[in-house]
DNA sequence: CTGAAAGCGCTAACAT
DNA sequence: ATGTTAGCGCTTTCAG
């Protein structure tokens, strides 16, 4: 097909080895030939096969992303900026999406094996031990978690503090006056962490959360809004209502407008992530703002890190999210 | 590092030639034979190298996907459908993110070609006819463009037709009364068509656009404020405001809202790509649909088909917008 | 400073 | 039905 290293060669009368050298710049190679084998390669606007080059040398300089949805906001924001610092630490990145399907990780697992990328970024909610274990640290594969954590082995990851988080949102319900809550929950574990946060503040105010306001659910705009109407139509309905996402939350705004309530007028609303999408409900939506701009920028660098062999022992980091108020939330 | 296949054939005592057979269903392989090197397979858990693969066979069974900015919901959305189809049709896809820069944009075309991607799909604002031609079509690489069009090359893609979008909100606007429009309009190829179409459907009606009432910018929801901003404050403003995505709506709508007018009410909306955002703003944004799901599908099978040799002629599909009315437009 | 040659892991004729 | 062998395009000793 193409031109190779080859035929750079015998055009410029050298062999591949000095071609090999001037494009890599190793070696040591006269001005003159440097120059001369320059000229050709710029002529026949040669670049060299990095399939070859990662199949000799060390890496393919290519890293995995394994999301659940990038039609999600939050998800695009970290993909987003994985890439940027991918790009400017001179990786490629393979993009795998699972719609929150175990099987699919597991088959993209095996698929970032075989295609030999030199690490991969898991951002995802199925993460099995198990199965990460055997498909990627068995094989000695480089792996990073973002947002998402497994106590259980010794792997870099970049998270927040989800348990600060719920307790955030629980506090900031409290000084506003609100006593009875409603939960929504994404049916994951940092969810429940962030849960787990929001009773905690609860307690310190002798507050005692009603287990029939905790309810259960995909993490999408109209789960959300059905949940969320649950919720307010019961006997006894909240003043306040945390939803552990955005999407959740904005499901329950919308759920609180039909049932012919005002936010926050009626019903004070706060969520989790701080994606664009808090910005443009009606009313603002007071969250808890995860910083996915620097998770992913400083997961790729923890990556890198591991795979280059610059540094040895693994790391977790914890970020501290923070109360972003709009206007969602208010007196009871 | 790992195994690889000379060690499957040691083991299973034949010949590498044999385990390329049975790895790839390939030749005739005696099942006792196929038996035994599948459990070896198995029990050391060895996956081809795909680099080596590809070395030598035809493809790398990976696409380029060159893309402004997957922050953005409408290419999150038109990035999943895409990765969705390909991962169906066993590609992977490399994602590349070129955050609206031209210079970006062209250095990715020679890192897809280095990387021997099997083809690449564009949807960018920045692609440049000639920077096209001479990194991707002249090496032969197939190229396909999506939601964007370069009439000037042969080329595969799929977008909408942007006149017919634009003539829809036009006549949509002049079906509520309204007979002075303001424009929001995002710098590029295709926005201009739907101002086109937008500017046909005017004409019919024997009405005339104001040109200090088009303002052109970036698409962002803050500038589309910004741009609103100004556009409702002039002297005559206009009774309603048509922008060219949903991005640039959202930012009108809170426009009006900061200047103390009502949508739709005092000021109608119409944006234009029907992202999920559409759905969550107050009020619900009236806009003109793309249907990027079936985009995104379609693309990745025209790329593929071509590739892979199955059509020779390269096909140029329009699909057609649809206006979704919501609640962001009522009568003048 | 430059080149010859041995791989990297795999596929695909071509033999046997 | 199975094995031999010549590449694929490149990097990297090791000689000269």
């Amino acid at each position: 097909m193409g031109i190779n290293i080859f035929d750079i060669a015998k055009e410029a009368e050298v062999s591949i080895a000095t071609v090999s050298k001037v494009v890599n710049n190793t070696g040591r190679i006269s001005d003159k030939t440097r120059k001369k084998v320059l000229e050709i390669i710029e002529k026949h606007n040669y670049t060299p096969n990095s399939l070859a080059t990662a199949l000799t040398g060390k890496f393919s300089y290519t890293l995995g992303l394994i999301i659940p949805n990038l039609a999600n906001p939050f998800f695009g924001e970290i993909a987003k900026s994985v890439e940027d610092r991918a790009r400017e630490l001179g990786f490629s990145v393979m993009i795998c999406s699972t719609d929150y399907d175990a099987d699919r990780e597991a088959s993209y697992f095996t698929l970032l094996q075989k295609k030999r990328v030199d690490g991969v970024i898991i951002l995802s909610g199925f993460e099995d031990q198990h199965t990460i274990t055997r498909n990627l640290v068995k094989p000695n594969m480089p792996v990073a978690l973002i947002a998402r954590d497994i106590p259980t082995i010794s792997i870099n990851s970049v998270s927040i503090d989800d348990f600060v988080g719920g307790y955030e949102a629980a506090k900031h319900l409290i000084g506003l006056g609100h006593r009875r809550m409603g939960l929504i929950v994404e049916n994951i574990r940092c969810a429940k962490e962030r849960v787990r946060g929001f009773n905690q503040a609860l307690e310190e105010h002798d507050l005692q959360l009603d287990e029939s306001l905790v309810l259960l659910g995909e993490a999408t705009v109209p789960n959300g809004k059905k949940l969320a109407l649950q919720l307010l139509s019961g006997d006894e309905p909240p003043t306040a209502i945390f939803a552990t996402n955005d999407l959740l939350a904005i499901g329950t705004i919308q759920a609180a407008n039909e049932h012919g309530l005002k936010v926050p007028q009626d019903v004070s609303v706060i969520g989790f992530d701080n994606t664009m999408l808090a910005t443009i409900t009606d009313p603002p939506l007071t969250t808890i703002a995860q910083p996915m701009e620097q998770m992913g920028r400083q997961i790729v660098d923890l990556l890198v890190q591991e795979l280059k062999g610059d540094v040895t022992h693994k790391q977790r980091i914890v970020l501290l999210p923070e109360l972003v108020v709009r206007k969602s939330t208010g007196l009871r």
